[in-house]
DNA sequence: GTTAAAAAGCGTATCGTTTACACTTAAATC
DNA sequence: GATTTAAGTGTAAACGATACGCTTTTTAAC
């Protein structure tokens, strides 16, 4: 071991992560009941500890698949939580990220095998430890970047409404959006291609589903194209 | 020590800070000379390692201090790097931190006891491991914060002239700016003070000093104003 | 089969914000 | 007193954001 290293402390790394889903028209997070002490059987995020020979993003990729079954998420760092005493019985740092669920993959067996359980973000339990204070940024960060990046869409169907879309957005806003408005702004980007069936879910008309065109996405950002909701 | 935790791996983890400061029209960060291996004598940015009792922030803060001789520097946690080859030494997990410094606060003496030396952000020497990576994501970060929050003031003298303050702002935008509309803006926010003294650094005419109210601005923001150039 | 109900779909006018643009003023230097 | 240098000032056009109500389609109820 390099001599000037050796002589630092080491740390636990925790790495523990904001899962998000839309369901029913509202957002929702999954949390799972903590199965060792301290505060075992309470209400945690979803994590696991950084192992020695895995990248951060490979720990989060590999605790985002136990939990959910799925590989491919979306999942972006969130923040790095520091202070010595967040967690009583050891000091450990812990590195967030938030991640974006198509709830209809998820596969809800798993919710006994981890005991998780998802929960409206408006009406969730009470967390350990500064896990209230990670959920509470990460909801920020997504309010952020779904109005900035077209990552919403990650969170729906890969077939929806213009309706649900809107349904979306407003419950990351948390605010109630103008209907014409918003079918104007996103159907002005030419993002969201309409096919000839239609969902009859939600009324007795029917509303057109449409897909999101990731490689147009991708096409338009290199030439300076900036997405906004 | 818990049982389930000491199943786990321990890690170093550094803290590195990109220190931005602003000089002679141009955006500079302080870098310095590393001295022990590897990679002695090479340009790194400036860090250290976490110890035990200290909190990241904490950590950061002491790091900033030793190198600045500043405290209360303007801070923000930036991202965390945890790539395992990162540093070919050892496993270390790097949290970065972007800091702001009025360079004239700055103890240039410093430099010498701590191989430290400011360097034009677009003319830096080669660096370390990620450290571009870093200095790269702390420049896109200082873009978006100095557009929507006051944090630019912390770079410039408390006294400064709206031509300063607007040279800092191509320096970190990189690019021109119109002069009549950047007025416009920063003085329709009523948000930096006409002084009744004038500052000819650069021009025979000589140019109105103005001083950033903070006070006025944390008032305005509790009731959702928005800052933004 | 007529009626009632429920959500989908659509267009325009107003307002505010952003952008583009050129001359005058003040003071120092020669 | 002529020249130089940067500071300081206003207005018009374009664009994007917001506010706002009626018609259409279909199913279910009577």
């Amino acid at each position: 071991m390099t001599p000037y290293y050796s002589e630092n402390p080491k740390h636990f790394i925790a790495v523990d992560c904001i899962i998000f889903g839309f369901d029913e028209g509202e957002l929702k997070i999954l949390l799972h009941k903590r199965n060792f002490e301290p505060e075992k059987g309470k209400w945690s995020l979803i994590g696991g500890f950084l192992q020695e020979k895995e990248s951060i993003d490979l720990a989060a990729r590999r605790i985002l698949q136990r939990y959910s079954g799925l590989t491919n998420l979306f999942m972006e760092q969130l923040y790095t939580f520091g202070e010595i005493d967040r967690d009583p019985a050891e000091r450990v740092v812990s590195v967030t990220f938030f991640a974006l669920i198509r709830i209809e993959d998820y596969n809800m067996e798993l919710t006994h095998e981890t005991s998780a359980q998802w929960w409206p973000i408006s009406h969730r339990p009470g967390l350990i430890f500064d896990h209230e204070l990670m959920v509470s940024k990460a909801h920020d960060r997504l309010k952020i970047r779904t109005k900035n990046r077209p990552i919403g869409f990650e969170l729906l169907s890969r077939k929806f409404t213009v309706p649900q879309l809107q349904s979306l957005y407003e419950a990351i806003y948390q605010r109630k959006l103008d209907k014409r408005n918003f079918r104007k702004k996103i159907l002005s980007m030419n993002l969201i291609k309409k096919l000839d069936e239609k969902d009859k879910g939600t009324s007795k008309k029917g509303a057109y589903l449409y897909q999101f065109d990731k490689r147009k996405y991708l096409k338009l950002a290199e030439k300076g194209f900036h997405f906004e909701l």
